[in-house]
DNA sequence: GATAAAGTGTGACCTAAATCACGTCAGTGG
DNA sequence: CCACTGACGTGATTTAGGTCACACTTTATC
């Protein structure tokens, strides 16, 4: 279970067993139930989770209550509001899952401290949010070059295993596009 | 003129003379004129570019021949093809210039190496780019839940320096509205 | 195993924004 | 000083996609 964890790392840098449990003792279990939130609007956002079994998504409530999917996250994912979590602010997006899940989180003092205490993480970080802006970018070029049709082809061939987990309606909220123009297209 | 730089630096990280001399020894200083490029779709990407005068933008040409800008960047800020930079593959974006600019640019294997020298650039590094990502994170909400004039009076509040210097039809191409759309907008 | 709650498809209609097509004006460069 | 280019406004028309309203099916839940 924390060997997903740990090859997920590995890929990036190369650790010892003592320094893979020093990893693994900064972060902490967690456990949620479908439905369940794990952070919500208006409130702290102490963790950032690493997500070791189940589905969740981060999602943002309009004016009008209008749900937008900013992201899922599976096996494998990190997720939390970046905001709120990175700059010590209320969160201003909702994370529930999707399906029982079980997450190993960490704070961002206990973050920080670990890589004091194993530099070569940090570059791990560095790493991996930079891997996250490059998906960010593109997201956007998508939103603003791509009509309905041509980003959901996209989201399946970027997500072909996320994709049968996730009802249609889920998919047309991360897309930008109501349920309906989605349920049009795939005949 | 490196003030700015050493001010950006510091904001995160304290330096000591000795210490930004050496963080600048790995970066070259670039001149160009306006219109000119400095990243070409289908080329490669070997530097991020810190601006230290004038303004760049890069921007995507769809396939119908369709430009959209992802980023501007003025004094202070830093610009790349990201995806061709830090993953070494040809850039899928454009950067030119909309103004005369000066630059300290810097490849990955200098931005690298910097890091090795003086660890704490890879904790400045993170910030930027921990940064970076809120603000993409936000522009991706804008575009699912807002329309074209509340984003279009989201980025007059965001960047109320930025926009005099722009003609309308950019600010337009950034936002992801046509040109008379915003035109119309502005009574 | 009954009842409720999600998920999905589809028709009818509406609307925000794109597109096309002008005209005007300012700046620039030969 | 003239010609060209880019910026900007504005009308007329089109269109992708949203919204509303139903029906039907599948999945949870007590």
């Amino acid at each position: 279970m924390q060997e997903i964890l740990r090859r997920q790392i590995e890929k990036i840098v190369p650790l010892t067993d003592y320094e893979f449990q020093l990893v693994l003792s900064y972060f902490s279990i967690g456990k949620y139930k479908k439905h369940q939130y794990i952070v919500q609007q208006e409130t702290p956002v102490p963790y950032v989770h690493f997500v070791v079994k189940g589905l969740l998504r981060s999602f943002y409530l309009d004016q009008s209550g209008k749900s937008h999917i900013l992201q899922f996250a599976m096996e494998d994912w990190w997720i939390t509001d970046n905001q709120g979590f990175y700059k010590g602010e209320n969160a201003t997006l909702n994370i529930d899952c999707l399906e029982d899940a079980q997450t190993y989180y960490i704070t961002l003092e206990n973050r920080d401290q670990l890589c004091v205490a194993l530099p070569k993480m940090e570059f791990f970080f560095l790493q991996k949010m930079t891997a996250g802006n490059i998906a960010l970018q593109n997201r956007i070029l998508s939103l603003m070059s791509k009509n309905s049709e041509e980003r959901y082809l996209q989201f399946i061939q970027l997500y072909p295993d996320l994709i049968q987990r996730l009802p249609k309606t889920l998919v047309a909220s991360y897309l930008g596009i109501s349920r309906e123009t989605l349920s049009r297209l795939s005949h």
